[in-house]
DNA sequence: CAGGCAATAT
DNA sequence: AATATTGCCT
């Protein structure tokens, strides 16, 4: 039974995920203060290789670890310290959520460079996130390693992959919670095998190097988690990303298509049944948690 | 400096 | 719990 890695993607295509679900993640979903956190423009393209924390003018995120602090609906926080607006420079980000999407495009990453070339700038690089630091990557790239060791062990008796369907992936190592991001994505197979110099992709992605080139493109922006949010969040529901055709396209290539998207139009469908995504985690003691999506079916 | 990894912090 | 950060090597 072995697939060939050359079919391993191709199953990958029928367990993509409806375009209901893919299509949340985009800049569209950061709300104006958050997206001022991170100095995002709507018509700027600035990530990767980001030196200090910035320096122009953001301030939303007011300082520290308050407890009581609110105030300001993710609407007006702008300028107002008018006086000791501390500086913004050592702004703390905030935590990154790797949403099921998120680490989809992450493993899409790593699949397509090979193990020996996904190294945590490289990754960040095709990945194309903004607001993803090679930080963040490096974290979840260890925790991700650190599944995969485990899943070797396991593949040979339980075999949860291969999954039908997005649900899959419920047992694995016995703790299931532990892991659940990780199992929700497939796991390519040459990533289970070590000492097997797989090279049979080949995939038409294009080089790494088109990526930090494109004039015009809203890549995916990364879901953050605001240190404490105010709880009304509220989801605009611009969806974008959803081909014309509706046809969702390689995930590589999907980027790539730069002319060719178009998003003026109102491309967006009423998703049935879609919740917001904000989930309170009480388990903190009231930390409120931005989650972009459903973590699938729960 | 970038990477990997374990431990630790939040 | 999920990420981030740090320390210590390579």
């Amino acid at each position: 039974m072995r697939e060939d890695d050359s079919n391993w993607f191709s199953r990958w295509e029928e367990e993509l995920p409806s375009p209901e679900e893919l299509t949340p993640l985009s800049q569209t979903l950061i709300t104006p203060d958050l997206a001022l956190a991170f100095d995002i423009r709507n018509s700027h393209h600035q990530q990767q290789s980001q030196p200090p924390p910035q320096s122009g003018g953001l301030q939303s995120t007011p300082s520290q670890p308050n407890s009581g602090e609110f105030a300001a609906d993710s609407a007006e926080l702008e300028s107002g310290s008018g006086a000791g607006d501390e500086p913004a420079r050592t702004l703390k980000r905030p935590r990154l959520v790797w949403t099921p999407q998120l680490h989809k495009r992450f493993v899409d990453a790593v699949a397509h460079l090979g193990i020996k070339n996904a190294v945590p700038k490289t990754i960040m690089q095709l990945m194309s996130v903004d607001g993803l630091t090679r930080e963040n990557v490096a974290s979840h790239l260890q925790k991700y390693r650190l599944y995969l060791k485990r899943m070797q062990g396991l593949s040979a008796s339980g075999g949860n992959n291969g999954g039908g369907g997005g649900g899959a992936a419920g047992l694995a190592s016995g703790d299931p919670a532990t892991d659940r991001l990780f199992a929700s994505s497939p796991v390519p197979a040459h990533f289970l095998h070590p000492g097997r110099p797989n090279s049979d992709h080949f995939l038409p992605f294009v080089p790494v190097a088109a990526v930090q080139h494109h004039h015009h493109q809203q890549h995916m922006a990364a879901a953050v988690a605001h240190p404490q949010l105010p709880a009304q969040y509220h989801r605009p529901m611009g969806h974008f990303g959803s081909p014309p055709n509706g046809q969702f396209e390689h995930p590589f290539l999907a980027r790539q298509t730069q002319s060719v998207h178009r998003m003026g139009a109102p491309v967006h469908s009423q998703v049935p049944g879609y919740m917001e995504d904000l989930e309170l985690d009480n388990a903190n003691g009231g930390r409120k948690v931005l989650t972009l999506f459903p973590t699938g079916a729960d």
